[in-house]
DNA sequence: CCGCATCCGATTGGATACTG
DNA sequence: CAGTATCCAATCGGATGCGG
């Protein structure tokens, strides 16, 4: 959607925006984009930087990203079982939307305020 | 979320990512933000534009676009009546954020930009 | 420690029909 | 023309408990 003129008349889910927009929708969605950000965590530690996110959640959105190739799943062996996520190429690639995200919100709440 | 450091641990309503977020979600919604980047419509216009959406489902999307102040609703007195609906200036906001959807998603579907 | 299974309440999107 | 009122199926987020 470079400019105005769009390219579909109904919500396809080849539209690049609808799938952008599904790599970042979601609960909690983009607060654990935000964490894996910083590089590979394990599943333990993305409840600790997230406390209020339940482990149903937190699995789902993970593997919702390894599913869309923005992360890897990296399972070490030994006991205790430790498992780290790393993002990917193509999911480092929505840190600019992140940003975006973030600079848009901010200019609407001044805005509205 | 200027770099990756977040601010919260949780997703509060206040947080800008989930403001920009909530302004471009749910089904339709960047197609109807399309439609009216390019001037008002009407409601029958988006309509015509958008002919596979319901009544329904086009309504909630223009009273959630107005009811966040991203649009303006303009009743015309007469018969028939005419409503025609037209961006904000927070609304027109929303155009570089919905060209970085696009770009991402297209970037992580492979195309190249 | 990791993460799936199950159950549940709330929200969503869509179809249809009706009013000013 | 511009919506609102119902109804309904599907999805979602969250809590809890079990298994690898």
């Amino acid at each position: 959607m470079p400019d105005a003129r769009g390219a579909t008349n109904r919500p396809e889910p080849g539209c690049p925006v609808e799938i952008a927009l599904a790599a970042v929708s979601g609960r909690w969605t983009t607060l654990v984009l935000r964490e894996l950000m910083g590089g590979p965590l394990s599943f333990g530690e993305l409840r600790e930087a997230l406390p209020t996110l339940s482990a149903k959640v937190l699995a789902e959105r993970l593997t919702g990203l390894t599913d869309r190739g923005l992360a890897t799943r990296e399972t070490h062996p030994g006991f205790p079982p430790r498992t780290s996520y790393r993002l990917t190429e193509a999911g480092l690639r929505l840190r600019p939307l992140l940003t975006e995200l973030y600079r848009t919100g901010a200019a609407l709440s001044g805005l509205t305020t």
